[in-house]
DNA sequence: GGGCAGCGCAC
DNA sequence: GTGCGC
DNA sequence: GCCC
């Protein structure tokens, strides 16, 4: 039916205009297909994009068996065309200059082709011929001519467009993808307005910042004398200038903690010129604050609301606003900066609509400028020396901030470690960004430019004081803003409102919390704790409690842990929790790579004693290289395949007694249904033995059945984040992930409740056979 | 306005 | 069923 | 909290 049907996506109604629309007839869209599988499937698809190769992963999958799958790609934009083709001459001088077109996009072209992507030659774009089948476009002829492809992504109506290297990344014949050297000046990326706004003025339109062109240093002269010196002299006042800005934010901080507002506001009059030759930008207003960032049936402080208009960010341009401090402590406060925001929203319309998140960065119309005249080697140079300012951009991603957490982890196109695999050299320079190898918080390697507002949002996000469900994902809000700032190019203290909220996953009000911290290094919530907030905080550091509890005991009157620790019982805690609260002090350190490397050997040695087939592994932090753990984490398992099948039933309730003669385990918090179970787990606490200064420790043993190894693998490699993330994936894709197994065909109802299990899919035996059934790209525990 | 992972153990 | 931890 |  769906194939019958008239009307073709919007976006793709202009496809059709300009191929001409005899061709519409007997075509399945892009978007058609994908709504009517999704319809069969009743399941969303909402990742950021789909790229080609996931599409058709995921579309040859669901389609089957439907007749006519292999056209599931028809309506797909790929556009192959020549640009010169629009100017007002015919230019055939360009032709030899070109690079040679990479073998791997054209196959990737040819594969796309064969799927029913639309390749459009020049002629047929501009003057559309509806006889003409897009399929006698050859790639190599057209590449003897001298044409550019241009790929215009298809992406899902209201989402964002996928990042350069994310279109090149899915591109690729494999997971690879082709790097962007490989692509030489062939391909260009470009929103379909872009196209459609030079077919429909039959001439090559300015093109738009998302426009990235692949090389274009070929055409730039070389550089004089006089340039060379300019790109010095360029350099060093942007030392200078990151200096100062430097300067004047620890200046700030401090007088901001020291004395009042008034002394900062002459502070900010004398110092912010350095970072904006222009000075005309607009301060951005740092938005109120709600009712809601306060605990239920408190109140926040005096005068706390009032703050806000007098925001310490300098002359704030709602003077005007009538806020009325009284009136907002109740009422949510939802005056000031957000009005204005939205007043001033991106007045260039819609066709730059990309490109005006650049714009917006001052500075950075004139950084581009000189990379199209100097190229991205002088540009790198320039960047190598000097210190991270405000204004830096980089080719690769399509903002300033970087991409979302989920999206990259997920479709890993567009990675971090891709990125670096493909160039080395800038290894060491972005390094610093995201060097996160040991996401437990050693100090050395949380030494982002942006580490300082990650640590605020995170201290923000352990403020949600309450139970509820709201407040958890809140609190979940909070924290993955906070990973993905730690992962980000530095913010400068004059981001745009406009430029945060541009990130996939941070909001209006994140951003507004994110410019607060950027200008003053702190937030004005985290200045004034209740007290009920402190206590809580303290309370739920004891193992086994949490939100709920917590707030029981305050209530009971506990007001610290040691209150707790006087009189456990008062407050009704659990065994565990007493547990954990007797071995506090030892269970807030954390443990170093080495002690769990000791612990780890010894309880393997008492393992091998009594079935030394019986496999034993490290995981969690550990296995991700982490330099320190928060607890340890034991996997046991033993492989069914071998002549006798024997399993590991039972082991661990015989090595968890052999651990506690050895003195090894101390105690046991919880312990499992069914203790000869396969799926065995003992939660516990452990030290090291015949050490008088060794530590409590918090460990944990799980049995794992042998076939669902490589799920558990990956489940208990983590990190949260990324299995939250590929476990969404799997959702969203029909299939189920969990530490068992990777199920398909689970059916779900319109809220997501699974109606039926779903079955195992087969032929997994390996934490790579689920990535690669998902689309992950494999990702070594160290990078996860 | 709904969704945000899904499970096992203690209570 | 709720709270907590993983 | 954010996204759709």
């Amino acid at each position: 039916s769906a194939r019958s049907s008239p009307a073709r996506a919007s976006k793709v109604a202009a496809a059709a205009t300009v191929k001409g629309k005899g061709r519409a007839k007997a075509r399945l869209s892009l978007e058609q297909e994908v709504d009517r599988v999704l319809k069969l499937r009743k399941t969303k698809l909402t990742d950021p994009f789909p790229t080609v190769a996931e599409l058709v992963a995921h579309l040859v999958q669901f389609t089957s068996a439907q007749p006519n799958a292999k056209r599931c790609l028809e309506g797909c934009r790929i556009v192959f065309v020549n640009t010169e083709h629009w100017s007002s001459a015919p230019s055939t001088s360009a032709k030899l200059t070109r690079n040679p077109m990479d073998e791997g996009l054209r196959l990737c072209l040819t594969v796309a082709i064969r799927h029913g992507a639309t390749l459009i030659p020049p002629e047929e774009f501009v003057a559309p011929d509806p006889s003409v089948s897009p399929d006698q476009l050859d790639p190599d002829q057209a590449e003897a001519e001298g044409w550019t492809t241009h790929i215009v992504p298809y992406v899902l109506s209201q989402q964002r467009l996928p990042t350069y290297d994310q279109i090149l990344a899915c591109l690729g014949p494999d997971e690879g993808g082709i790097s962007r050297e490989q692509l030489g000046p062939f391909v260009k990326v470009v929103k379909y307005k872009w196209v459609a706004s030079c077919v429909e003025k039959r001439a090559k339109v300015p093109e738009t910042m998302y426009l990235l062109g692949g090389d274009f240093r070929q055409h730039a002269p070389p550089l004089t004398e006089q340039q060379k010196r300019a790109v010095k002299e360029r350099a060093q006042r942007m030392e200078v200038q990151a200096k100062q800005a430097e300067q004047a934010r620890v200046a700030k901080t401090k007088l901001r903690a020291r004395a009042g507002k008034d002394a900062l506001e002459a502070e900010d009059s004398g110092s912010d010129h350095g970072s904006n030759g222009g000075g005309e930008d607009e301060v951005e207003v740092v938005s109120p604050l709600g009712s809601q960032d306060w605990p239920e049936g408190e109140k926040p402080p005096a005068g706390y609301f009032a703050h806000q208009t007098a925001s310490p960010l300098g002359a704030a341009p709602d003077k005007h606003d009538t806020t009325r401090p009284g009136e907002q402590v109740g009422g949510g406060g939802s005056g000031g900066g957000v009005a204005v925001e939205a007043g001033e929203d991106e007045p260039e319309g819609q066709a730059v609509a990309a490109g005006a998140r650049f714009k917006s960065i001052p500075g950075l119309e004139q950084e581009v400028q000189f990379l199209n005249t100097y190229g991205q080697e002088v540009m790198d140079d320039v960047l190598e020396e000097t210190p991270r300012t405000a204004a830096l951009f980089e080719l690769d991603g399509m903002c300033i901030l970087d991409d979302d957490y989920d999206g990259d982890r997920d479709t890993g196109e567009g990675t971090d470690e891709s990125f670096d695999d493909e160039e080395p050299a800038k290894k060491k320079a972005k390094r610093s960004v995201w060097a996160c190898d040991d996401p437990e918080g050693s100090v050395a390697s949380r030494n982002g430019p942006n580490e300082n507002i990650a640590m605020v949002l995170e201290m923000m996000a352990d403020l949600a004081s309450s139970t509820t469900e709201k407040q958890q994902f809140r609190q979940r809000s909070y924290k993955k803003i906070a990973g993905m700032v730690r992962k980000m190019r530095e913010i400068p203290k004059e981001v745009r409102h406009k430029d945060l909220c541009a990130v996939h996953g941070i909001g209006k009000k994140t951003a507004s919390k994110i410019i607060e911290i950027a200008r003053t290094g702190t937030h004005r919530r985290l200045q004034c704790l209740t007290e009920t907030e402190r206590i809580a905080r303290e309370l739920s550091g004891v193992y086994g409690i949490g939100k709920a509890i917590a707030e029981k005991a305050a209530k009971a009157g506990a007001k610290s842990v040691a209150d707790l620790k006087r009189d456990p019982h008062k407050y009704g805690l659990s065994a565990a929790t007493i547990k954990g609260l007797e071995h506090y002090d030892d269970l807030c350190e954390r443990i170093p790579r080495a002690e769990v490397t000791e612990l780890y050997e010894s309880i393997k040695g008492l393992s091998d004693k009594i079935d030394p087939k019986v496999q034993i592994e490290c995981m969690g932090s550990y296995r991700r290289g982490a330099k320190s753990s928060g607890d340890i984490d034991l996997l046991v398992t033993r492989d069914t395949t071998s002549s006798t099948g024997k399993t590991h039933a039972g082991h661990i309730a015989k090595l968890w007694r052999a651990m506690e003669r050895a003195g090894i385990a101390v105690s046991t918090l919880s312990e499992p249904d069914q203790w000869h179970g396969l799926a065995a787990k003992v939660n516990g606490l452990c030290r090291l033995p015949d050490r008088a200064d060794a530590k409590v420790r918090r460990i944990d043993i799980l049995g794992v059945p042998w076939e669902e190894m490589p799920a558990a693998l990956i489940y208990f490699t983590g990190d949260d984040h990324f299995n939250r993330s590929i476990r969404l994936k799997a959702r969203k894709h029909g299939y189920r992930l969990n530490q068992r197994g990777l199920y398909e065909n689970v059916s779900r109802d319109r809220k997501g409740e699974k109606l039926t299990e779903g079955t195992l899919v087969l032929g997994i035996r390996t934490e790579r056979d689920i990535f690669k059934k998902l689309c992950v790209p494999w990702r070594e525990p160290t990078l996860r």
